[in-house]
DNA sequence: TAGTTTTGCTTAAACGTTTAACCTGTTTTT
DNA sequence: AAAAACAGGTTAAACGTTTAAGCAAAACTA
C-alpha cells in the first residue's frame, strides 16, 4: 500500500485532481467503496473509513461536485437576483441568506439586475443553466412583466422573492409591512405638527411602493388631513430623481411642510436640495427616509429612516428556501412572511430636540 | 414526427427536464448528432441543425450545464473573493468582472470574507468545490497566511488578486498606485498650507497600505517636512477605528493642521469627531481620505479623497483572467497592473474655496 | 468504372459520482 | 446444524454531455 501512494503521491503532482478511483486503487477496493466510506455509509467497516479518509486527505482529494450534481440532480446551489448589492439593504440580506444556506452545505450565485428588466431575464436564465436548485430574487424597478418568473416556476424548483415583488405570482415572499410603514411615518410627522405632508413614492406597479402609497393615503384620512395630489408624487426613487422631485414641491405655491420620501436614496438628492436653498430641516421641512442605509446617519442633519430588518429578511428567506426543498411538492402551504418594520427618529424629522438645540 | 412531438411534449409537463436525448429520438438521430446540430458543428447538415434547434425550442430544452462542465473539464464558473459587497468599491468592481466575464460565456459566484481570515479559506474551499475555472480576489485585511491561496496555485487555476494582496505569491495583480496617491494627497495639503500632516493607516502587513505610508514618509522627507511618528497611526480603518483614531490625534500637544486617513470609512469616523468638537474643516485641521467612495460627496463638509478607477480593476481583472485561461501553461508572464489613480479635491481640504466662504 | 473524397451521420466511451442490487463469508437464532 | 440475519463489501448502471473514431452512402476524380 506504501508503494502504490507513494506513486500515487507523484501523479498529485502532475495536477491532474485525484478522484475516487484513485483512492480506490491505492487500498485495493471499489470506488463504491470509498465513496460510501466518505458518506459515512454504515455498511462500510471503521477501519476502511479511516483508511479512506488518510488516503483522500494524503492525496488531497476534493470531491467533484459536478459530478455529484449530476448524479443526485441537484447542484447545492442558489442563485440569487438583487437590483444592486451596493446598496446596504441588499448586502445585508444577501450575507444572512449566505449564512442560513451556508451550514446546510449550499452555495450560493449572486446576480445583479441593475434595475434593468432585460438583465434581470438574462439573470434567471444564466441561473436555470447553471443548475441552480432555487432562486431568491428581489424584482428591479422595471419588471412588470412576470413571464421570466413563470418560466422559474414552470422548472418546479423553488422561487422566494423578498422586498421587492409580492405579486400575483403565488409564490413565498418575505418582506416587512409598508402599509404600516407609511402610517408609522405619517403619523411621527403629524406628532412633530407637520399638517401638510408630501410623499416622493416608488412606482405604483411595485407592490411594495404601492402599499407604502397606500398607507401614506389611509394615514392621512385617519387623522382628518386633507389628501393633496400635488403632494403625492410618483419617482424612479434615485439620488438625482429625489433631487427633482423636491424641487418640484419647493415650486409649489403652498410648499408642504414635511416630506416622507419612499427610498433613503432618494431621500439624499432631497436633503441636498434642501440644504443648498438653507431650507431648515426640521423647522420649514421635515424629511423622512425609507430603508435605514447607513447614511441616513451620516449626513447633515441624520435623516428619520424605516429600518427593514435586512438581517432577518435573509435569513428567513434562506428558510424558507430550505423548507421548499425539504417538503415534498405537495403539503406545499405558501409563505406570506412580513416583518414589523421600526421607525429610528433622527434630526431630520425630530423638532423636539431641534428645538432644544435653538 | 407531429406524433413523437407531442408525446415529449406531454411528457415536458410532467416537470422532468428535457434533454439531448428526447431530441434525438423526436428526430430519430442519435444524441451525438443532436449535440453537433446545436453547436453548429459542420459535419451536420443544415437541415438537421434547423429540425434539432426548432424541436428543442417546441421541448424548451434547457442544456445541463453540470454534464457538459463534468465532461469538458470546465465549469465556466469563476469565483470572486472580497472582503464585503456593501462598499462601492468592491461592488463596482464586481460589475464590471460580470460584465466582461459574462460576455465570453463566464458566470461568476460571489462570496465575502467579512474581513475574516477563517472565512476567507472557506470560501476558497467553497469555490474548489464548485469547481470554479478561476478565482479573482482582494484579501481580508486579516490575511497575512497565505497557504491558502497557495493551494489555489496548487490546483492550476487561474489566480487573479485585485486591490488587497501584492503580496509575494507571485501571481496577477491589479491595482493602483498607492505610493503616488500619498505623494498626491501630501503635496496637496502642502499646497493648502498644511505643515503638521497625519496619517491614520492601515496594518503595514497589507502591501497596499504599506506602500501608502512609504508614499507618505517619502513626500514628507522630498518637502523637507520633520516625520513626526506621533502622527503616523496604526488602524484597521474601521469608521470605529478611524473614530478613535482621530480622538488620539486631538490629545497631542502639538495637533496636526491635515489628517490624511487611508479608507473614506475611516475618514468618515475622524469627520463626525471633528463635527462634534466644533473643529473647522478644513482650516483648523483638514482631512483626506482613500476611495472615493460615494458618501464622501454626501457628508458635511465633502471629504477629498482618491479615485481608485473600480471599473477599470474590476475590467483588467476579468481580461487577466481570459488571457490565463486562453493561453496554455507555457508562455505565461505574470501581469501586474498598476493604474493611476486621481485625487478629487472636496471641502474636507479645500482651503481656497472655504476661504472665500467667510 | 474503379477509386478517392466528402457528407452526414452513428457508436461507444468518457467525465466522476452515487446507488440499487447483488454477493460472500461470518455471526446469530432456533 | 440448518436457516436467517448481518457485515462489508462489489458490480454495474445511471446522471446528460461531448468527442474521437468509425462507417455507409453520395459525390467527385481520373
Amino acid at each position: 500500500m506504501l508503494k502504490r501512494l507513494s506513486k500515487y503521491i507523484k501523479k498529485l503532482n502532475t495536477k491532474k485532481k485525484t478522484t475516487i478511483k484513485d483512492i480506490a486503487n491505492v487500498l485495493n477496493i471499489s470506488a463504491a467503496a470509498v465513496s460510501k466510506a466518505l458518506h459515512d455509509d454504515s455498511r462500510i467497516s471503521e477501519k476502511t473509513k479511516k483508511a479512506v479518509k488518510q488516503v483522500a486527505k494524503n492525496l488531497n482529494y476534493q470531491p467533484n461536485h459536478l459530478a455529484s450534481a449530476l448524479r443526485k440532480g441537484k447542484s447545492n446551489l442558489v442563485g440569487v437576483i438583487v437590483p444592486r448589492t451596493n446598496s446596504n439593504f441588499f448586502s445585508s440580506v444577501i450575507q444572512n441568506i449566505e449564512e442560513v444556506l451556508n451550514k446546510e452545505g449550499y452555495n450560493i450565485i449572486i446576480t445583479q439586475s441593475n434595475e434593468s428588466y432585460k438583465k434581470e431575464c438574462a439573470n434567471i436564465d444564466t441561473l436555470l443553466f447553471t443548475q441552480v436548485d432555487g432562486i431568491i430574487a428581489s424584482m428591479a424597478n422595471e419588471t412588470i412583466d412576470l413571464e421570466y418568473y413563470e418560466k422559474v416556476k414552470s422548472k418546479g424548483i423553488p422561487l422566494i422573492l423578498f422586498d421587492r415583488g409580492e405579486n400575483d405570482l403565488n409564490v413565498d415572499y418575505i418582506g416587512i409591512d409598508d402599509y404600516n410603514s407609511s402610517h408609522m411615518i405619517v403619523e411621527h410627522l403629524i406628532e412633530q405638527g407637520c399638517k401638510r405632508i408630501a410623499h416622493i413614492g416608488g412606482y405604483k406597479h411595485t407592490r411594495i411602493f404601492n402599499n407604502r402609497i397606500k398607507g401614506y393615503i389611509d394615514a392621512l384620512k385617519k387623522h382628518d388631513l386633507p389628501l393633496d395630489t400635488e403632494l403625492l408624487i410618483e419617482s424612479s426613487l434615485t439620488i438625482e430623481d429625489g433631487r427633482k422631485k423636491m424641487l418640484r414641491l419647493l415650486t409649489l405655491k403652498n410648499r408642504p411642510d414635511a416630506v416622507y420620501v419612499a427610498s433613503d436614496y432618494a431621500a439624499l438628492g432631497a436633503l441636498q436640495v434642501l440644504n443648498e436653498q438653507n431650507i431648515n430641516m426640521p423647522n420649514d421641512i421635515a424629511l423622512v427616509g425609507f430603508g435605514d442605509e447607513p447614511f441616513t446617519a451620516m449626513v447633515t442633519p441624520t435623516i428619520t429612516s424605516i429600518n427593514q430588518h435586512s438581517a432577518e429578511i435573509g435569513k428567513q428567506a434562506a428558510k424558507t428556501f430550505l423548507k421548499r426543498v425539504k417538503k415534498t411538492a405537495a403539503k406545499q402551504t405558501l409563505n406570506k412572511i412580513i416583518l414589523d418594520a421600526e421607525l429610528v427618529v433622527r434630526d431630520s424629522s425630530n423638532t423636539k430636540k431641534s428645538m432644544m438645540h435653538l
